[in-house]
DNA sequence: ACATTAAGTTAGCCGTTCCTAATTCATATA
DNA sequence: TATATGAATTAGGAACGGCTAACTTAATGT
C-alpha cells in the first residue's frame, strides 16, 4: 500500500514506541512527534480507516500486518540512512534528522544499493 | 534567504534552462516541469515578489544575485547526489530522480560530508 | 461530593502547492 | 482584416498536514 509521508511518518513512531513501551498511546506519539493532540487524533483516525492500525476502547494503538510492514521498512531506511552518513563523519543527531526526511524519498533501487554498499564496508573492515 | 522547497526547484529548474537557452520563459518551465502554465505563473510571481528572479516586459526569466545563490546551492547538490548513487550502482535516471528529492531534505553538514567522500574517493581513483 | 487533570475528539482555520476554467494580449496567418 | 495560436494571468478550488479553541469523558485528589 503506497501512503501519505506523514502517515509513514505516524507508523514509524508507532513501532519504535512499541519497542520500549508496553502500549501506544496517541498521547506518546504527541509527545514523541512535539504535535498537538488533534493533529495527531486526526492522523490515528486516518490510519484507521487505512486498516494500518488498530486502537482499543482504551486508546490502545496497535499496527496492523500492512501497517508494521510499512512502518518496519521506513525504519530499516532510517536506521540504514543514519549508519552511512555517521560513517562518513556527520553528527549523530544530524543524521539521525535527515534520515528522517531522506527516508519518505529515496527510491528502493537507491536505498538498496546504499545498504549493500554498507554491508560490503562491513565485511571488509572484519577481515 | 531561506526558501521552500518548490520554489527551490522552480530556480533550480531556471538555472538549469538558462545553461541550454539564450532566454527562460515560464512556459519553458511549463514544458519542464509538467506543471500547468497557471501554476507556474504564480510560482514566478512569488519569485519576483521574494527578489529571486526579475521578469521583462517580454517575461525573459534571469535569476537575480540570491536567487542563482540558491539555484546553484540546490544544483550542486543535486549533481554530487547523483553522482553518489550512480556511484554505488544506481540507474542514472533513478538516480536523478533521487536526488531530485534528496536535494531539499538534506543538512549541509550531511551534504558536505558526502561531498568530501567523494572527492576522497576520485582522489584515489586517480592514483 | 466537587474540582482538577489527562486523554481524546470535533470543528474550523491556515499555508503550501498543485489544479482547471476563463480572460487578456500579442503575434502570426488565411 | 479577421482569425487562430501561444504566453501569461486571475479567480477559485482541492489535498495535505499542521494549528487553536472548545468540548466530552474518565480518573484523580481534596
Amino acid at each position: 500500500m503506497k501512503v501519505q509521508e506523514s502517515a509513514e511518518n505516524y507508523l514509524e513512531t508507532i513501532l519504535i514506541l512499541g519497542q520500549t513501551q508496553n502500549t501506544v498511546r496517541s498521547i506518546d506519539i504527541v509527545h514523541k512527534l512535539n504535535f498537538s493532540k488533534p493533529s495527531v487524533s486526526v492522523a490515528m483516525k486516518n490510519l484507521r480507516q487505512k486498516g494500518l492500525i488498530i486502537m482499543d476502547s482504551d486508546g490502545h494503538i496497535a499496527l496492523t500486518e500492512s501497517g508494521r510492514q510499512i512502518a518496519e521498512t521506513i525504519y530499516e531506511r532510517h536506521t540504514v540512512l543514519s549508519k552511512m552518513l555517521i560513517d562518513l563523519g556527520v553528527d549523530p543527531e544530524i543524521a539521525a534528522d535527515d534520515a528522517c526526511r531522506m527516508e519518505h524519498v529515496i527510491s528502493s533501487e537507491s536505498f538498496a544499493a546504499i545498504k549493500q554498499h554498507l554491508k560490503q564496508r562491513q565485511t571488509k573492515e572484519n577481515q
